[in-house]
RNA sequence: GCGCCCGUAGCUCAGGGGAUCAGAGCAACCGCCUUCUAAGCGGUAGGUCGCAGGUUCGAAUCCUGCCGGGCGCGCCA
């Protein structure tokens, strides 16, 4: 359970009786009321604004609800104190065995505490990655692909629906360069001379893999063919074959998604037609012409009537065009289709994984999404801002590769794919992130990956310590029923009020879109397991396995399982297996 | 020129989205190893939360302006 929603619940109740006893006017809106943990624990253990809040629509003074209402939160059930504190805030004290009750729900769910139904099952559309299949996948798609990934997991975890997407973009003039560029490689493969790439085509090596492949497959059939002969199959099979290499990678990096959408396929199904038609019948689409951007005018700059979106209808800063000049729709039409698709799919909620480079992108994409559905759709989106790696804190800029970015591959083959997982999300989507190779994989605090799995695998190390001891058997059942409250040291305590707030913290990240939260959490837990086990090395009476007193051995074990637990539950979100030991 | 993001301790970053003292790690200094991994733990020192206004009983948090950095700005995706 989720104590803080439910002591709220409890104060909402405390103030529906006040209302009902005319202590309180009637109606008053309390959805600005918190219970929440206090920033200083020695105020209290949960703190509530509701005096402060209420004080105005209800015209009293704070300090005189905060009278009335500390009396009736005294009766409730696990609340040993209730004081006033400041202005009007008003301090919580749960007893000791409220807060013990905790550890046996925890041993009970296992890695699925936390788990919640808040979501109630609406579905949510989390779109990420989505790059082009035109090279291979780089650090910055690696980004993406966790925080999308994981973002989706603390939804699926908080009870919504979620599909995982990644959109093809295998539609517009890159695929065309695409297949130009592997044409070359493919004549390469047959033997002939190409010389040095062209400029405007993709020099990266990993097309000569593609190349020589087609080669094999077609053999020479396409040599000395028109470009319209040969480039629909070759540029459709480099497509196929990048998309290939592309899941490959994602799921070397445990990154599965259940929907691949091609761009192509949806203009093919006249999707686009339809979205412009919905746009059109709302009166949204008209013939006009754009005033060019200032300090910044393109040099090819031509002043024409184009077909219009109305997007400053709904934020945005200009309307948008949907045709290019020859007539086809702009990559822009083609997305509004797909978000279109989308929630004609049943999906009224959806998120967008960008790269920050798409940040000019996000109010006319909310624009459309907003007319399109006629208001009953949502977008997030979520930008990610760029990803340098470093080696020691000397920038690494060419790859093996692909020529000038760091590949995913090359990550994952220099760090592996949890320490990626878990390091991407040591840091806010929106901030810039130095991802260093060395203090990646390095075995010290300052690295939270390591630091978080030493944690885990020390409630490992006891559970064996325990058996070795003469401890059995200790499955959840004998864990549950020990006797908790023979648990009563500070250290004890304040981890079990920590574990007890896991719930609260998904629920939190889960509703704010911001999975980094739970690494911060994981990295605060382990710290204080840490210094808690340290505290056994002083103290010989802390220690876990004291063999002369099986009950007290019981519930600490307990205790460790449930911190055990928690990690697991944590590290589940990023999609990172908790290690067994460190060695 | 316009839009979006960022500006918190020497460094790298949190700050649950308004209120009860500004946080962590690293670096610096001082301590703790016969015992479950010292790959760790504890402590000290260090900030007018970019600047200036505004709203409020209360602002690092909300609003406005400015300064500084990043990204973007028809017919690329």
């Amino acid at each position: 359970m989720n104590l803080f929603r439910h002591i709220a619940g409890e104060i909402t109740r405390a103030l529906q009786d006040m209302a009902a006893a005319g202590e309180l006017p009637a109606g008053l809106d309390l959805s600005a009321v918190t219970a929440e943990p206090p920033r200083d624990p020695a105020h209290g253990d949960i703190a509530t604004n509701a005096a402060m809040v209420l004080a105005k629509p209800a015209r009293r003074k704070p300090r005189e609800i905060a009278e009335a209402l500390v009396g009736r939160l005294r009766q409730v059930a696990g609340v040993t104190a209730a004081d006033i504190a400041g202005p009007g805030f008003i301090n919580l004290r749960l007893s000791d065995d409220f807060w013990r009750a905790r550890l046996a729900e925890i041993l009970q769910a296992g890695a699925a505490y936390g788990d919640s139904d808040l979501g109630k099952g609406t579905p949510v559309n989390v779109e990420y990655v989505s790059a082009n299949p035109t090279g291979p996948l780089h650090v910055a798609h690696a980004r993406g692909a966790v925080v999308g990934d994981a973002l989706a997991n603390l939804l699926a975890k908080t009870g919504y629906g979620v599909t995982k997407e990644y959109y093809i973009n295998d539609a517009g003039a890159q695929v065309d360069t695409l297949g130009r560029s592997t044409y070359l490689r493919y004549q390469e493969a047959l033997g002939l001379q190409i010389g040095d790439i062209p400029e405007g085509l993709y020099p990266g090596e990993y097309l000569k893999d593609v190349g020589r492949k087609l080669a094999e497959r077609d053999g020479p059939k396409w040599l000395n063919q028109p470009e319209e002969i040969w480039l629909p199959a070759v540029r459709d099979f480099a497509i196929d074959e990048l998309m290939e290499s592309i899941r490959d990678d994602l799921d070397a990096m445990g990154v599965h998604m259940d929907v691949f959408t091609s761009e192509r396929a949806l203009v093919q199904s006249g999707a686009v037609e339809a979205a412009f038609k919905a746009l059109s019948d709302a009166g949204l689409i008209y013939q006009g012409r754009l005033e060019p951007p200032k300090g910044q005018k393109p040099d090819d700059w031509e002043d024409r009537e184009q077909t219009l979106f109305r997007s400053t209808q709904f934020g945005d800063d200009v309307d948008r065009p949907l045709k290019k000049s020859d007539g086809s729709w702009t990559y822009f039409a083609n997305d509004i289709a797909n978000h279109h698709d989308k929630f004609r799919r049943g999906f009224a909620e959806m998120i967008d994984v960008w790269g920050a480079d798409h940040g000019g992108y996000v109010k006319r994409m909310q624009a459309a999404v907003k007319a399109i559905t006629g208001g009953k759709g949502a977008l997030d989106v979520k930008l990610c801002q760029l990803v340098r790696v470093l080696k020691g804190g000397e920038l690494v800029r060419m790859s093996k590769r692909a020529g000038s970015f760091v590949t995913l591959r090359d990550l994952l083959d220099e760090v592996g794919a949890d320490v990626v997982r878990f390091t991407m999300l040591t840091r806010k989507n929106d901030a810039p992130f130095d991802f260093d190779l060395v203090k990646a994989t390095e075995q010290s605090r300052d690295n939270q990956v390591w630091y978080v799995q030493y944690a885990h695998a020390r409630t490992r190390s006891v559970m064996r310590q325990a058996a070795a001891a003469g401890f059995e058997g200790l499955d959840a059942a004998v864990l549950v029923a020990a006797r908790h409250e023979r648990l009563v040291d500070a250290g004890e305590l304040s981890l079990i009020k920590l574990l007890a707030q896991w719930p609260r913290q998904v629920e939190a990240a889960a509703q704010a879109h911001e999975p980094h939260r739970i690494a911060f959490y994981l990295y605060e837990l382990a710290s204080q397991f840490h210094a808690h086990w340290n505290r056994g090395k002083e103290d010989g009476s802390l220690r876990f396995v004291v063999e002369a007193d099986r009950e007290l051995t019981l519930a600490r074990i307990a205790l460790v399982q449930a911190v055990g637990f928690v990690i697991q539950s944590g590290l589940g979100i990023f999609g990172v297996p908790p290690a067994e030991e460190m060695r």
